[in-house]
RNA sequence: GGGCACGUAGCUCAGCGGGAGAGCACUACCUUGACAUGGUAGGGGUCACAGGUUCGAUCCCUGUCGUGCCCACCA
């Protein structure tokens, strides 16, 4: 028995249970072994995090293609799991011990706080796999990976030696984006561009051998700059080559203010005579541009602020060296100090001594942290790069190819424009929390790199012991002691970016690099589903590391939705307390709710406005299935064994048959497309519009009536097509349906498991020939396909006369409404002049119209009586004889109105038809049509000017 | 500076070469034998603007205005 209420919370703990005991989503499952896989790997979320709304859509949308598949009878893998999140992680964890005032991470040293960092992740690791598993995500979590597992560590050691081995991995010392609060480098990717008020400064530069005066323009050349504390590692000058002002000047030098520096004067077309002053200062150190300049030119790089954006000037020889006597008090004076604070000091510095030419107030883009929040240090250090470049372009090739392709079509845009410019990606983290780099020094810096400590070692000692840097003996006793080599051979401290091992993920969490039937079976992956704010980060690395180690894409669709906002647009943000969280929608009004709404919006192009009234709409709408059901099962609807839908005899049986075989294929379509929007939008329409505002309505005598076969057919039919809608809906909302089915349907097996209604396409020789066996293909043996086939069936007769039933008491309804008669009162209705068709099928409907329609008789005249209201069906009138109750005047308006909007009708059809040029080119079908409606149009006229006539007579 | 979207009913959005759609909101009526988390009916739109292509444009093209987003090293 169906409970009278709908308790969502209720049905989806019992069944996420059922299916977990059923393992109902395993892959690789016996009954599916000779079935063609359908894979999708998870964005796997951050393993400490909590599930957001960006995560329930993301997962709504997988899913259901998984389910989907699933019914499909395909051998579904949806592989789950973690990401280890190295700097947010880290963060997380500091954070929490500076407020326990427990020993911060440097006080307790590498080793104590990755033990830290575990336990951490033991204890809220699994907490969003836990909420994944209450949206009803149907992964394989039996098979959940964790990214710092040791199998996905395995995978990445051995993509880094080998990508260095074949120079695509390499060190390098240049500018980074530099974290001074994290004291960490970050990819170019990590770093956002925020648009910052401040100011422009004109400096003046005295030019060497002139008595430096600020009334002598002749003394100084002036520079413009948004950052004058960087002044101090002045290396060079630049002009344009062709600018005339400044040509007198190249190959001369000034002499830097402050600190007394010979900086030269150089030509170079970075310069634009148009910004600022013409001429612009060169700090090679401290900007990326200038370290192209200074390149070019030879300039020296002398990095004047240290790890944490202050000031490092005394002993610093890059810095002190070639400075005249008394410079170092300078020095001495400003070590140590802030970036922001130096800025100030130095312009009332250089200030007091005439050295600013004027100040404007300048807004520029300044790059800022992506989790730090801090303002981004172009730093100049040693890291580790991959060349991106060279990775990129299979990767670009693949998605021109076809070979994978991205929906909506138009990201491939967005993505060839950034892998066409991508550039090298620097790797290496200064953190604690990742995976280390698997690379070891010698005394002299040499590096080693290897997949042990063993072999690097190895390595290591044999090349020092032939270099005669030490003796075979000490080689020996270094390689058999960790503590004899310590200080000798040190491992890299740094670990790799976190998108490294994500990059790894279509292939690492199925075994590679290990020869597993995981990998043969699964690899290539069907569907990645992710959102666009992480092409750049995640798809664009995956296709990179997926081609080359794979040498086939990880994915042949990659499909793009667009991002969750709060109900009036803005991002979700927890500093703007806008945050919707899913968790709480779900204990509210239900997950299938949630998921349905999602669906429903998930359109292409417009990012989704979320607010807890679309849920509850939604919920609604899953409460009006529960009661359909609720109705079904109380009129006794069991599909009887071996029921053939397509053999109905009653024309109401077969319309409904009719109906949903066209929502079966028009979900089923909308699916293939990956349109969530249209199928869930068809689904929903269906179940109300149709179902249940008429299926249910119109087999109501037949269900309340006497036994027979009418009743037993009609009971039959009810309990099939509800059977139907279970299957379609149940992608979209697994819990209810899956609920209703075992409940109500009484049918063996899961829901989830069961067979799609429509028959899918034969699979293609290349999908079986992964299929393991040779038998039937995709269909594995303990799934029965429908016996009803929804591809073919359609019946226009049947649709002739319910659409008839349909219109008449819409109609009737319609003009009841309008002429204020109370619903107690009942009419009686004429059919004027009916057609054979209609006298034959009229009685079949009238216990029905008659209650639908609030009418006490239902007979046949020759000719309408006269003051009734007429109306125009189907091309036949049905009249309710109201005289006296009716307002003649308003009728004869109603008329009016009607012909009014026939005469527009034939209007436009005939001016189409009268122009020749429409007849001549427009399709034959389309000229048909309009005659059609012309006619039509003339018709429906007439009868209403028969009617309009009539109703003279009357009054 | 380059690129990508989007301006359709009061609101949120579908649609996309041949008579403008949904949900919410609104109005009126209805406790009818699954459902008031409901039902029935109704009002409401020069589909941003201007050109062009076409027999025909909300839909395709160009431009204008407006809105949002992404990328970029501009002093």
């Amino acid at each position: 028995m169906i409970e009278k209420n709908y308790q969502p919370a209720d049905i989806e703990a019992r069944m996420s249970v059922v299916w977990e005991d059923s393992l109902a989503f395993k892959a690789g499952r016996p009954d599916r072994r000779d079935a063609v896989p359908f894979t999708i790997v998870i964005p796997p979320p951050n393993v400490t995090g909590s599930l957001h709304m960006g995560h329930a859509l993301n997962n709504t949308l997988q899913d259901i293609l998984c389910r989907f598949e699933r019914m499909r009878g395909r051998d579904v893998l949806w592989q789950p799991g973690t990401d280890h999140a190295g700097i947010a992680t880290q963060m997380v964890v500091e954070r929490q011990l500076m407020e326990r005032q427990q020993p911060s991470r440097r006080e307790m040293g590498r080793e104590k706080f990755l033990e830290r960092v575990w336990q951490w992740k033991a204890e809220s690791g699994d907490t969003i796999i836990n909420q994944l598993k209450r949206l009803g995500a149907s992964c394989d979590w039996s098979r959940e990976r964790f990214t710092m597992d040791e199998g996905l560590s395995k995978a990445v050691v051995k993509v880094f030696v080998e990508l260095h081995r074949d120079g695509l991995i390499y060190k390098d010392k240049r500018l980074v984006n530099w974290d001074t609060k994290l004291l960490t480098a970050i990819s170019d990717l990590e770093v956002q561009q925020t648009e910052v008020k401040g100011s422009l400064w004109y400096l003046r530069y005295p030019v060497e051998g002139k008595i430096f005066s600020p009334d002598d323009p002749a003394s100084f050349i002036v520079v413009a700059t948004t950052r004058p504390e960087t002044m101090l590692g002045d290396t060079g000058v630049a002009v344009h080559p062709d600018d005339e002002r400044y040509q007198k000047l190249v190959g001369k030098h000034i002499i830097l203010p402050l600190v007394g520096r010979k900086v030269a004067i150089v030509a170079d077309e970075y310069s634009d005579p148009e910004k600022g002053s013409g001429a612009v200062k060169v700090t090679p150190a401290h900007d990326f541009n200038d370290f192209e300049v200074g390149n070019r030119h030879g300039l020296r790089r002398i990095s004047v602020l240290d790890k944490e954006g202050c000031l490092d000037l005394l002993d610093n020889e890059d810095y002190l060296r070639d400075l005249p006597e008394g410079a170092s008090q300078f020095a001495e004076e400003f070590h140590k100090v802030d970036r922001f604070a130096a800025r100030k000091r130095i312009v009332e510095r250089l200030e007091s001594f005439g050295f600013i030419e004027r100040i404007e107030p300048h807004t520029n883009m300044v790059p800022h942290g992506d989790r730090s929040g801090t303002v981004i240090e172009p730093y100049l250090t040693d890291q580790w790069y991959v060349d991106a470049k060279t990775l990129a372009k299979p990767a670009i090739a693949a998605v021109r190819s076809g070979e994978t392709t991205f929906v909506p079509k138009n990201w491939e845009k967005t993505y060839f424009e950034w892998m066409e410019n991508i550039q090298p990606w620097c790797i290496s983290r200064q953190l604690w929390w990742g995976h280390q780099i698997p690379a070891w020094y010698g005394p002299d810096g040499k590096v080693f790199v290897a997949e042990t400590e063993e072999k690097a070692v190895s390595h290591a000692l044999g090349y020092y012991v032939e270099q005669e840097v030490i003796t075979v003996e000490q080689g020996r006793e270094m390689a058999l002691d960790r503590n004899k080599r310590e200080g000798f051979i040190t491992r890299d401290e740094d670990v790799l970016d976190t998108w490294f091992s994500s990059a790894l993920w279509p292939f690492s969490t199925l075994g590679w690099p290990d020869d597993t039937p995981e990998v043969k079976r699964y690899y290539p992956t069907n569907v990645l589903v992710t959102g666009w704010d992480i092409i750049f980060f995640w798809v664009a690395r995956m296709m990179m590391m997926g081609l080359h180690f794979m040498k086939e894409a990880p994915f042949s669709t990659v499909y793009i939705h667009r991002l969750v906002r709060d109900e009036k647009g803005a991002k979700m943000s927890k500093s703007k307390g806008n945050v919707i969280d899913p968790l709480s929608l779900i204990d509210e009004y239900g997950a299938d709710a949630l998921r349905f709404a999602l669906a429903r919006e998930a359109a292409h192009t417009h990012d989704i406005k979320l607010s807890s009234q679309l849920v509850e709409i939604n919920r609604n709408f899953a409460t009006k299935l529960w009661n359909a059901c609720r109705f079904a099962e109380m009129n006794d609807c069991v599909l009887p064994e071996g029921f053939e839908p397509a053999k109905a005899k009653e024309p109401l049986n077969r319309w409904i048959a009719h109906e949903t075989a066209q929502a079966t294929r028009e979900v089923t379509e909308a699916l293939e497309a990956h349109t969530f929007n249209e199928a869930a939008t068809a689904m929903y329409r269906f179940v109300l519009n149709v179902y249940c505002d008429w299926y249910v309505e119109l087999a109501k005598p037949a269900l309340l009536g006497v036994d027979g076969p009418l009743r037993a057919e009609t009971r039959a039919m009810v309990a099939w097509a509800r059977d139907e809608i279970l299957k379609l809906l149940h992608p979209f909302m697994p819990f209810i349906t899956e609920e209703l089915w075992e409940v109500t349907a009484k049918r063996d097996g899961l829901l989830a498991l069961a067979p799609w209604p429509l028959k899918p396409a034969a699979p293609t020789p290349e999908q079986l020939a992964v299929a393991a066996g040779p038998t039937d293909p995709l269909i594995s043996p303990v799934l029965v396909m429908p016996i009803f086939d929804h591809a073919d069936f359609t019946d226009p007769k049947a649709e002739a006369e319910i659409g008839w039933v349909i219109d008449l008491v819409t109609q009737i309804r319609s003009v009841r409404a309008e002429m204020n008669i109370p619903p107690a009162t009942l009419t009686a209705l004429v059919l004027a002049g009916a057609s054979a068709g209609t006298r034959e099928r009229a009685p079949r409907w009238t216990e029905v119209i008659k209650r639908m329609a609030r009418l006490s008789d239902i007979s046949f005249v020759d000719r309408a009586p006269d003051g009734a209201v007429q109306l125009l069906v189907r091309g036949e009138v049905a009249a309710l004889p109201l005289k006296g109750v009716i307002d003649v005047a308003a009728e004869r308006a109603r008329l009016d109105k009607e012909i009014a909007k026939a005469d527009a009708d034939i209007k436009r059809a005939e001016s189409k038809l009268a122009n020749e040029k429409f007849v001549a080119n427009a399709a034959e079908e389309v000229v048909e049509e309009e005659r059609e409606k012309r006619e039509a149009a003339l018709a429906r006229k007439a009868k209403l000017l028969e009617a309009l006539e009539r109703l003279k007579q009357a009054s």
